[in-house]
DNA sequence: CCTCTAATAT
DNA sequence: AATATTAGAG
């Protein structure tokens, strides 16, 4: 018991920065997120029914809205409580508590035909927060000016939504910017993904050159992640993919994919603006990790996803 | 402006 | 080692 989300209205009038980024509050926090791809109903009973299977959501625009709501939400929600805040290393803000023993998520090559589902059911986490503040070698701020946003940590399945974007985007729209869109995590930017993406590329190649297994060596994170079949493609022809203009009025994608994650709830009318939202280190991790000490879990809470810095301040610009 | 690849820095 | 950053070409 204590779970109080306090979810506090405040409008600044002194002028104190307060932001914290817990938009996940309500949500399927980005720790479980539901089976990629997929409708949600079978086309049997959509058309039993007449129902349409998901129109055209173009699911951009519908994690654009998202990421609208993001942004507009990202102010205003504390949560003061008593579990354990951690920290980690002088730059690795994240925050990491999971399912101790308990199942966890899929680990394995679970590819599912198509039209199985055997989904488990999870209870919603809600996220912690987390500060965290290490200026390297200088000074330290009380006002906290400006600081460099913690190391991203690629967790399992944070690189498992990537994964699924990516494969649901096809090779060939695979870019950083949708896919930062898509995987709809907060904090995430585009170099974070462009990063990942390019370590990601280089494994896909290394992997394909050596067909046979790698098993023991072979990074851990992309090891554990099965490469979708279809993420390779040229284009052109096959089956995926379309070409994707880039317009940027962009009406929607070529991509008749349902839908693939939690878009957040609420949506504000906004096409369409730059990426001033702060606030990052995605967190979320989950059973084994190399060979190092990591101690911790004391609290053993199962509570665990985002963590973000309660800076206030907004750089804007970058 | 955005992406890609490679090299480099932390 | 894992990410971030930068450079330079497209």
């Amino acid at each position: 018991m204590g779970e109080e989300v306090k979810i506090a209205d405040y409008q600044g009038g002194g002028g104190d920065d307060e932001r914290v980024s817990e938009w996940e509050l309500g949500l399927p926090s980005a720790a479980d997120l539901p089976p990629l791809s997929q409708a949600l109903i079978p086309p049997e009973l959509a058309s039993a029914f007449s129902i349409s299977p998901e129109p055209f959501r173009t699911l951009l625009d519908v994690n654009r809205a998202s990421q609208d709501t993001i942004s507009a939400i990202r102010g205003g929600a504390s949560q003061a409580f008593s579990s354990s805040n951690f920290q980690l290393d002088d730059r690795a803000t994240v925050l990491e508590a999971d399912a101790a023993a308990f199942a966890d998520e899929e680990l394995e090559p679970d590819r599912d035909g198509s039209g199985s589902d055997s989904r488990k059911l999870r209870k919603i986490d809600s996220t912690a927060e987390e500060a965290d503040s290490a200026a390297p070698p200088a000074n330290d701020d009380p006002s906290a000016r400006s600081m460099k946003r913690p190391r991203l940590v690629w967790t399992p399945q944070l690189h498992k939504r990537f994964v699924d974007v990516v494969a649901h985007l096809g090779i060939k729209n695979a870019v950083p910017k949708t896919i930062m869109q898509l995987m709809n995590v907060e904090g995430l930017t585009r170099e974070n993904v462009a990063s990942h993406l390019q370590k990601y590329r280089l494994y896909l190649k290394r992997m394909q050159g050596l067909s046979n297994e790698g098993p023991s060596s072979s990074d851990q994170l992309f090891a554990s992640t099965p490469v979708p079949q279809s993420l390779h493609e040229s284009g052109g022809g096959g089956g995926g993919g379309g070409s994707a203009g880039h317009s940027h009025g962009n009406g929607h994608l070529p991509v008749p994919i349902p839908l693939p994650y939690p878009p957040p709830p609420a949506m504000m009318p906004m096409p369409m603006l730059g990426m001033p939202p702060m606030g990052m280190t995605v967190g979320n991790h989950h059973g084994f990790n190399s060979l190092g000490s990591q101690r911790d879990w004391s609290g053993a809470n199962k509570f665990g996803s985002v963590v973000s810095y309660p800076h206030g301040v907004t750089p804007s610009d970058k």
